[in-house]
DNA sequence: AATTAGGCATTTTTT
DNA sequence: ATGCCTAATT
């Protein structure tokens, strides 16, 4: 029987729930029970407002956030703790609770045709994206030497995260990069529609066009969604944004819930603005601010207040809990890396000797993943049990990768990053060369690589020549990945898969080319996993399975395949600790540099950014927090001593453990000691403190400074994309400045020919333009 | 085709 | 230090 969907409701959830006229916004502060207002809402709009399932589209960023929505929803089958609000029948009663992405899938699937989208397309993850755009750098003409194929690809990702395609692109480029950009995103768009394949953005885009060319699939979403709802909103995009606002114009009822303070995907093209200017897009939205946490302590709560309230990009409010002070937090500095780890691993044990906490209740945070291998390193030696999340990615292993191509394959033989991934493995005698040259004759034939070489059968031989020995081996690959696709007809799917390894030799391979019999074994039973994952599409017709499966191995990653693993400690970093809790966190590498990266310190609003990572940090706690830092920070070999990361300042006193004057923040005193100008590291205005430090953490940095060996060279003025004039060899683009024994070196790539030029700051006489 | 040596960069990564 | 990629070597 459904629970009550009011029941247990705080006043503000309660009226979040029952608010099913028109637009809503809710501001959903950390542990103040978003997911349960979600879950609530569409049992009451079923249940109560009957509103028929079919009508109702939630839809959240994680694979993991909607299955919990749906255990909630309808529970699962081994876990019953908790009553589910709906009954098990509903589960298939049309109500659309998934990511966005497996959303527009779907959709695209279903009506796509219309805008000539093959029903099977294929979905590229981020690794086909890179290596389609290499594919289309190498098509363009563009060196992937001078310009990485990763900067170009986040260009074009996020043009098309802003709904900006390769025509409008070409109107709004306005550097040489962009230039280089603007030829690649038109090579690389025609080559997804040649493999009938589209990105991770397409799936948005081309809903977006979808909806905008075509009235009367538009009609029919806006029809039948008559309440849509929108999970995480503050990461949400451009073309996200756009998709709900089209899809909810007609009924108006489009919720949306997040919380601005933990936006921390803007650099994968995530848009605060969006929840900010939720209230002008929807004048008459209704706004209800969840603002009771159920997850920390007030002690917590309070550092992790202070801690975000410097931002200007906010929606001001104040959380506040009932669950008591509880402990003071613990911030403490280290030496180094080791000692940190150390310290962190001793107390995690004492913890759950002395104090009751099972393993599984600590997190180890941390900012970029080169800080697990010292976290790694202690726990092995303390003979501490940990799992790292997130750190292999089963989907991305190249067995996986591999067998999953040739199922594209079969699935579409025009699909050439798959055809390129394994054309020659095993080897088959098709060289680079061979490639090379098919690559080439797909592209003057306007075919794929597949039809390409089916072209060579033709009379007249083909567009292209090559050696027999070449064109024989060509031709049996098309032969193979043919038979194959014409015995799928009447194999399921894991039939299907076994076929295609024995076929190919890629079962042989793997054992034969591994570097260790060990190796080899693993990638057989990771090989014989993905095969046994398959089992659950085998009702299916092999068509469909083939579908399901691959847009599964595409859109679904296991970041948090963690959850269930037996009691151990969890090394995760504060970016995929979003939306999880522990009672204990440790967050180390509370330093400059780290939090906030460097890479992060430019501009004022990447500051707030890593802010905000540190806020969502601070707020997965729900009884104890450790702030760590080390002295001394190894760097790519190298060690560095570096400075106390900004945002501990932030956190009074009167919450930090045995705080004392000399260890506690104090307000910054006059500056008695300029700091010496820092070209490499512009510290940005934000930095209200300055030199806020005691005397003896000044007179380290004093020694520091000279250690550093940062020189009185020219200003560094320069940064990645600046545009400069030299007199010999005209404008250009500066691709990299790094510093360089009291220099600066500067790659710049030059028009007109003249390449990219390495130069030294001091030398060159260049200038800055624009 | 497979192995090896040298060069190079190295934040975060829901889908 | 390390891993990844390319180029050179056998």
């Amino acid at each position: 029987m459904p629970a009550d969907p009011l029941a247990g409701l705080n006043d503000r959830q309660r009226e979040a729930v029952e608010a099913i006229d028109g637009p809503l916004l809710i501001v959903a502060g950390p542990g103040s029970g978003k997911t349960r207002v979600i879950t609530h809402r569409i049992a009451y709009l079923i249940g109560r407002a009957g509103v028929s399932p079919y009508r109702i589209a939630a839809l959240t960023f994680t694979n993991k956030a909607a299955r919990e929505m749906q255990s909630r929803l309808f529970g699962t089958s081994q876990d019953d703790s908790a009553a589910p609000l709906l009954g098990w029948r509903l589960r298939s009663s049309g109500l659309a609770v998934g990511t966005f992405h497996s959303f527009c899938a779907r959709l695209l699937r279903t009506d796509g045709e219309v805008m000539g989208l093959d029903r099977n397309f294929a979905i590229y993850d981020a690794a086909d994206q890179t290596a389609a755009i290499k594919r289309a750098m190498a098509e363009a003409g563009v060196d992937f030497k001078a310009f990485s194929p990763g900067a170009v690809l986040s260009i074009i990702s996020k043009a098309k995260s802003e709904l900006v395609g390769v025509e409008g692109f070409g109107l709004r480029k306005e550097n040489y990069l962009d230039e280089i950009a603007h030829r690649v995103y038109e090579q690389y768009e025609q080559m997804l529609a040649q493999s009938s394949a589209l990105d991770f953005d397409d799936l948005l885009f081309k809903t977006h066009t979808l909806l905008n060319k075509f009235p009367r699939v538009a009609e029919k979403y806006q029809d039948r969604y008559v309440h849509f709802m929108i999970d995480e909103f503050q990461d949400t995009n451009v073309a996200q944004y756009a998709i709900a606002r089209s899809i909810a114009k007609r009924h108006n009822n489009l919720v949306v819930v997040g919380d601005p303070d933990q936006s921390i995907y803007s650099w994968r093209n995530a848009r605060v603005g969006n929840i900010l200017s939720f209230q002008q897009d929807f004048p008459t939205a209704k706004v209800i601010t969840l603002d009771e946490s159920y997850r920390s302590t007030s002690t917590i709560l309070d550092a992790a207040t202070k801690v975000i309230s410097p931002n200007s990009q906010r929606i001001e409010r104040s959380l506040w809990t009932n669950n008591g002070v509880g402990s003071p937090i613990v911030v403490r500095e280290e030496y180094n890396e080791e000692d940190e780890a150390q310290y962190v691993v001793r107390e995690v044990y004492r913890l759950s000797r002395a104090e009751g906490f099972a393993l599984g209740d600590i997190a180890v945070m941390y900012r970029v993943n080169a800080q697990s291998r010292a976290l790694e390193e202690a726990c092995r030696r303390f003979g501490v049990a940990y799992q790292i999340v997130g750190g292999i990615k089963f989907y991305q292993r190249r067995e996986i990768k591999d067998v999953a191509a040739y199922l594209r394959l079969v699935s579409n033989p025009h699909d050439d990053v798959a055809l390129d991934r394994v054309i020659n493995v095993p080897t088959r005698g098709i060289g680079q060369r061979t490639v090379d040259n098919l690559t080439r004759a797909a592209r003057d034939r306007g075919s794929s690589m597949y039809a390409a070489i089916e072209s060579l059968s033709e009379p007249g031989g083909g567009p292209f020549s090559l050696r027999p020995a070449q064109a024989q081996a060509l031709t049996r690959f098309r032969e193979l990945i043919g038979r194959l696709n014409e015995e799928s007809r009447t194999l399921d799917l894991v039939e299907l898969i076994d076929a295609v390894l024995e076929q190919t030799g890629y079962r042989r391979h793997i054992e034969e080319s591994a570097e260790t019999k060990e190796r080899g074994e693993e990638r057989l039973d990771n090989v014989q996993e993905f095969r046994g994952s398959a089992r659950e599409f085998t009702h299916l017709g092999i068509e469909e399975a083939l579908t399901a499966f691959l847009e599964g191995v595409s859109l679904v990653s296991d970041v948090d395949s963690f959850e269930d693993q037996p009691d151990a400690l969890t090394l995760i970093t504060l970016h995929q600790s979003k939306g999880l809790e522990f009672p204990v966190v440790f967050m180390v590498g509370m330093e400059e540099g780290l939090l906030p990266h460097s890479r992060s310190m430019d501009t004022p609003e990447e500051i707030e950014e890593e802010r905000r990572l540190c806020y969502v940090g601070v707020t997965r706690a729900q009884k104890r927090l450790y702030l760590l830092r080390a002295f001394r920070r190894g760097f790519w070999g190298g060690s560095g001593p570096s400075d106390p990361s900004r945002f501990l300042e932030d956190i009074p006193r009167k919450l930090i453990e045995g705080a004392t004057p000399s260890e506690a923040p104090e307000k910054p005193a006059a500056q008695t000691v300029a700091p010496p100008a820092r070209p490499a590291r512009r510290r940005p205005a934000t930095n209200g403190g300055g030199e806020a430090r005691p005397a003896v953490e000044r007179a380290r940095r004093r020694v520091r400074g000279r250690r550093e060996a940062e020189p009185a060279a020219p200003a560094a003025a320069y940064a990645t994309g600046d545009k400069v004039r030299h007199p010999a060899f005209g404008d250009g683009i500066v691709m990299s400045c790094t510093p360089s024994a009291g220099d600066f070196q500067l790659t710049v790539a030059f028009k007109e020919g003249h390449g990219v030029k390495r130069l030294l700051l001091s030398f060159a006489p260049l200038e800055k333009l624009g």
